[in-house]
DNA sequence: CAAAATTAAGATATTTTTATCCGTTATTAA
DNA sequence: TTAATAACGGATAAAAATATCTTAATTTTG
């Protein structure tokens, strides 16, 4: 469904989240332990997050990421639009270019139904909101044994 | 959501069905042609699907792909699951690999809703049924000017 | 001010997916 | 029986995604 690098960057995000209360900055190396995700590579899209205004960062020592009131309220699509793109979310199910009301694939209509409730989904959840139920203890954003 | 080798795949069996009323046996450029895929690869795809026992096929001069009448009550979901395998379709939303009620990631239940309707989906259309929808004139399987 | 810590940036490597090419084998039909 | 046709099989190539490495830039703190 989504990329590696975007279900990276989310489980990233709520985890930064969870300590954005106390302003807590998190380096690299702490963070991509905490979500179980490759270091170097999560680097990266944490760089990438960066730069898209999704995430802050400070450099130095009790430096880290970290993110703003602002940031906190993200919502997964804005995300998941910025690393996959569009053609993720809106793409015919079969594959078509120009699959659309007037010229449909033939799993057009109920594909496009559940399409439109992943997005509804990813409208609906913000970083913030998830991080709330990671912090009450509801979910975990690793594996755990 | 799909592989690209799927979403050919799928396509290419629906246009087989459409025919298969006739008998009409397919090569593989006809069919390439007619869905929209880049020949060689779909040729291997194709392959893979007579190797699996989803297609039919003989060789030599009038011959090519075609479905018998089992073929044709194939499921999406049995394609699905022999081309992209059973993660892409039971995977956790965030990428967590036990995933699971015991210990869910904080998309778990939302998720789970949607990736099993995608399932029901999956498993309630036949490449027959999708085929009909085709012939009747509904829908197409190649990209319209 | 110097040393250490930490992100940033750019280059490189690996893996997977997608795609192509070529020679072989089987079958048909002239 | 031979020439043409078409799938089959294996090797190769290209592109994209994933992942790593190295060096630079910045900031804090002793």
């Amino acid at each position: 469904m989504l990329s590696n690098a975007c279900k990276y960057a989310i489980r990233a995000m709520i985890y930064l989240a969870a300590g954005a209360d106390n302003h807590l900055k998190v380096n690299i190396k702490e963070l991509a332990a905490a979500v179980d995700s490759p270091l170097p590579f999560t680097a990266k899209i944490m760089q990438s997050l960066s730069k898209l205004g999704f995430v802050s960062s400070s450099k130095g020592p009790s430096g880290g990421f970290f993110l703003n009131t602002a940031q906190l309220e993200t919502k997964l699509l804005d995300i998941v639009m910025a690393i996959d793109g569009p053609k993720e979310l809106n793409g015919c199910g079969l594959g078509l270019a120009n699959c659309n009301e007037q010229h449909p694939c033939p799993l057009h209509q109920e594909y496009k139904t559940i399409r439109e409730r992943f997005k509804i989904l990813l409208h609906e959840n913000t970083i913030h909101s998830l991080a709330q139920s990671m912090k009450q203890g509801n979910s975990v954003l690793k594996n755990m044994l």
